[in-house]
DNA sequence: TCGATAATGATAATCATTATCACTAACAAG
DNA sequence: CTTGTTAGTGATAATGATTATCATTATCGA
């Protein structure tokens, strides 16, 4: 029996309006001048409550957490110079599925994390190595 | 120019003596009563030392981060219930050659954690379930 | 033996997140 | 429409993991 509540529904569109993995932090930071009596907790409180149903996805890997309104389980990678974070849909599936076979319990969800640099990193630091 | 210490050499050993992937705090614990003099700075800096050598290899999911003396890289299961640690051989390997190839930027690493209940706290909620 | 400085221990600080709690607002029933 | 129940809020204290600070100690090459 959950209430209506103008701050779920403006995190809920916020998180929805964007294609890139943002932070608790960042999404309140983002509300937060349409949104004055808007408190850090609410955005945390309902960030948990929507993941809970199933309607946004959490991301958790390099300190703060991140989320997605697309809940299919898929993998993603993390820039470590630049911090962000890229969907990688080419890599699901295929493994969980034969694993969670031989596995002596449960599986019931996983993640495949990959970790380096992207692309614009990548040739920043090309660049900057040539001088 | 790292210098011996009596304490990093202990850590490490305590490390490498363990099967399962202890947490900074863990070892400390482990460590304190043979050590009275030993601080938990120290237990971290270390860690974070021995990682940046490659000693040891950092496993980062569901809140603290657990160290582990092998350090090629290997998929971890994590229990909700006892959140003990498993390691996960079979689901290396097979993923990320050919996902790095299509990937336009760097990967340096990856790891696919699995989450779920191991067999242990599988069998022990089926039991609390008949009652 | 000495001196430069790596390492330590104690603890304050930080960062992400959760808990608390008095107050406000949604909404079903009267 | 007025109400009563209680979900939700905002402000902030508390937590847990980890890092930073800093005065002191210890290593080890000169």
């Amino acid at each position: 029996m959950p209430r209506y509540s103008r701050q779920r529904e403006a995190i809920r569109k916020q998180v929805s309006n964007r294609k890139d993995h943002p932070t608790a932090e960042t999404l309140y930071a983002e509300l937060k001048p349409k949104n004055p009596e808007l408190s850090l907790a609410t955005v945390y409180r309902n960030l948990n409550q929507l993941v809970e149903w199933g309607e946004v996805a959490r991301i958790d890997a390099c300190g703060a957490a991140r989320f997605d309104w697309i809940v299919e389980p898929h993998s993603h990678f993390f820039c470590r110079e630049c911090g962000c974070v890229v969907d990688m849909p080419e890599a699901d599936d295929k493994l969980p599925r034969d694993i969670a076979e031989r596995f002596d319990g449960v599986i019931e969800s996983s993640a495949s994390n990959f970790f380096g640099l992207c692309r614009e990193c990548m040739e920043k630091l090309e660049r900057e190595s040539r001088s």
